[in-house]
DNA sequence: CATGCCAAGATTGTCGACAATTTGAGAAAG
DNA sequence: CTTTCTCAAATTGTCGACAATCTTGGCATG
């Protein structure tokens, strides 16, 4: 049983889980336009629900960040805004680097063991298919989150996965993510949990918030580039 | 203008919010005990709202980790527990650490001297009132909400003050924070708006970590102490 | 022509009722 | 006496309609 994907199936239970999903999918993935406004009757006839449910599902993207409400105004997508990825990503920074170094302490020789080997058949997949950013994607999520869960802090898991990832890939996925960091970081990601392994915390703390902080400096380039 | 209060009133103006401060007043403040169930029909009823508005509020809660739910079977508010304190506490090091970081960068002298101001101003009360700790706490999450808008980071300012504060002085108020640590806290206070006067960022940041530190250990004996 | 006011339309907030799901007490079987 | 099943009561999820608020376009007035 190692070796598998770590990313957790979301619970979906409910007509507003479900609307919930889809409108965060729509909003990340560009789908609904960044900065666009937000009609409560026409979503709710496009997903065939109540404006209820709707509006269930809306204060729940309000909570991570991915829309803003004004009382009796409505309801707009997030505007991405080089500033504002600064902003974020100084708060991943600072949040994943403790991730980090309570991972050190914390995670267990078989998780640690297992991350490498993650590591090793990603390298692997990545060789063969160059280029193919969403593996790359869905490695380096799943990476990231297994260091966050490695932490075992529950506060810390539930405020990096559920109020802040989905605004940084939706940065990511409309700034169009590719290209020639993709090899970068996987070095940087070995260097990362060789510091774990070596329970070395705050190397790798120093290493994790570096390694985002070039991360960030990569969107912050597209950025720039496109206008 | 200076000297003055820095905490804002909160915009309310739909019933929602009226309803959701209340609740968040009452559990704060243990008037609804930690770990108690909560019934829609009957709070509805209390607050004279529908329970779709009453719902609505739950879902803000819910958004600051004040309440759990599960679907299908209800909602109770979190259980205030010495490992739960050491998870939060230990992001909100993290968190302010890095507001410290960014104030002593983004700060205006003049805000800092409104800060020093206000730490006189405290200094002066408390030695009038001593031990009335509804002052003192007042005084300190004043100094940290300065010192958080200071780093003039939206996002943390949001994090913190939205997600993360409600739920740190529901553990100071039903622990009962008063005694000694009041004038100890002062000084580190001090000490912290000095290093950020000189624009020290590094040791604002780090002073800051470990004034956090200490108030948690403050808590975490009381939690030893009640049992 | 600019400016401020007003009304009509559209949008959001709130409500009470109905449907779906869970829970718990009690009956039936072992 | 214990365990399992059943069914009714209670609770949560969802809906459609109504009330309150904001927006917008046109009209009157200076």
């Amino acid at each position: 049983m190692t070796h598998q994907s770590a990313q957790p199936i979301e619970q979906v239970t409910t007509a507003a889980d479900q609307v919930f999903v889809d409108l965060r999918r729509a909003i990340v993935e560009g789908g609904i336009a960044q900065g666009s406004k937000i009609s409560e009757p026409e979503l709710a006839k496009r997903f065939s629900v109540s404006r209820a449910t709707l509006r269930d599902a809306l204060n729940r993207l309000e909570a991570c960040n991915l829309v803003e409400r004004k009382a009796n105004v409505g309801c707009r997508v997030v505007a991405l805004t080089p500033e504002r990825l600064i902003e974020v990503y100084q708060v991943r920074a600072a949040l994943e680097g403790l991730a980090c170094r309570l991972a050190a302490q914390n995670m267990t020789d078989e998780e640690i063991a297992d991350i490498k080997g993650l590591l090793n058949k990603h390298l692997n997949e990545q060789r063969v298919k160059e280029g193919e950013s969403y593996y790359q994607e869905a490695g380096d999520l799943d990476f990231h989150y297994r260091i966050i869960k490695g932490s075992k802090n529950e506060h810390l898991f539930s405020l990096l996965y559920h109020d802040l990832y989905q605004l940084v890939r939706m940065y990511r996925v409309q700034m169009g993510m590719t290209g020639p960091r993709v090899s970068k970081a996987f070095d940087e990601h070995l260097a990362i949990i060789n510091a774990i392994a070596n329970r070395d915390g705050e190397l790798a703390e120093m290493l994790m918030k570096r390694h985002i902080s070039y991360s960030m400096n990569n969107i912050e380039n597209k950025f720039n580039a496109a206008q």
